[in-house]
DNA sequence: TTACGTGCAAATAATTTGCAGTCCC
DNA sequence: GGGACTGCAAATTATTTGCACGTAA
C-alpha cells in the first residue's frame, strides 16, 4: 500500500487530504481536493490524465484537462504520486509511491501492481562513475496465453 | 551483443545486410539498406526516430522522417530491433535484441545497456490466470551523484 | 511490368503553455 | 487584496496516415 505518503491520518479523510496538500505546499483548491479524492480514496490506482478527466466529469468535479495535467505533475513532485515508465504513448501515474513493481498487460495497456515480495532483483550493477541509482523499475509484460 | 539476430555472416557487411533484409521479407531498398547500415555497423545502439533522421542526413542517406518511422517499425517486427520502454515522450529502439537490461540516465535521457549478468531477477511472480510472461524489463535509473 | 516503397503534407494524439479571469488565505 | 490557481484555446512534440509518384525484382 502507498501509506508511506500518508502519515498521521485522522478520522476524516477529507481533512486528511486538505492537510496533506498543505503539508506539501499546495493550496487545497476545489479541483485539487476533488482529484485527490478520486485518486486516493479507493486504494492503489494507476491512472492516465485522460482517465482521470473522465472520472472527474462523472463525479461532477469541475476541472479542465490542462488542470488535470498540472495537478498530476504537482502531486508527483510532492511525492503523492509516482510516474510509471511503460511504453505506449501515455503517461501513467501510480498512487502507490512505495517500492514495488508492475505487470503491464499488452493489448489492454493496463498496469497492475505486483504483490510485494514476488519480484526480487538479486544483483544490481554498480553505477558508472559519478552516477548513483535513483530507482530500479521492473516491468513484467503479460500477454494472453495462446 | 545482438548477434543472435545475425546468423551466418560473410566477409561483406553490405551483402549480409541485404541478405538479412530479404530473409525477413523486406526489400533491400536504398533507404532500408542505408538505415540498416547506420544502425548495425557500429555495434549496439539506442536510437530515436529523430536521432536516426539526423544521422541519415549527415550520412547523405536520402530518407524522409515518415520512412524512418516505417522502417524502424518494420525492423522491429522483423526482429532486427527492439523497442525499449522508458518514460519520456520518445520511443527508443535498441539494436541489441538479446536478453538484457538498461540504465536510463535521467536528465540526459540516454539509454545504456547494462553489461550482461550484472542484473538478475531472482524471483518472478506467477502470471495471473490466462496470462503468460512475454518479457521482463528492468530499467535502472541513474542520476548524477550529489 | 507491377506490387511494394517512399516522400510529402496533412491528420492525430498526448501534453504544454500563455494569459485573462477566479478563488483561497 | 493579492498572489496562487484555473480554464480555455492555441502551440508543441511525437508519431501516423493518405495518396501520388518512384523503383526493385
Amino acid at each position: 500500500m502507498g501509506s508511506r505518503a500518508w502519515p498521521e491520518q485522522s478520522g476524516c479523510p477529507f481533512h486528511d487530504l486538505r492537510r496533506r496538500l498543505r503539508q506539501v505546499g499546495l493550496r487545497p483548491t476545489r479541483q485539487r481536493v476533488g482529484l485527490g479524492w478520486l485518486l486516493f480514496a479507493k486504494g492503489d490506482r494507476h491512472v492516465t490524465a485522460e482517465l482521470l478527466f473522465e472520472e472527474a466529469a462523472k463525479a461532477r468535479v469541475p476541472v479542465s484537462l490542462a488542470t488535470i495535467y498540472n495537478t498530476l505533475h504537482q502531486f508527483t513532485q510532492a511525492g503523492l504520486l509516482r510516474e510509471v515508465a511503460v511504453d505506449g504513448a501515455k503517461t501513467y501515474f501510480d498512487t502507490n509511491v512505495g517500492n514495488h513493481h508492475h505487470f503491464f498487460i499488452e493489448g489492454e495497456n493496463v498496469l497492475v501492481d505486483i504483490p510485494d515480495g514476488q519480484v526480487a532483483v538479486a544483483t544490481l550493477p554498480r553505477a558508472p562513475d559519478g552516477m548513483e541509482i535513483a530507482r530500479v523499475d521492473v516491468v513484467v509484460r503479460l500477454r494472453p496465453r495462446r
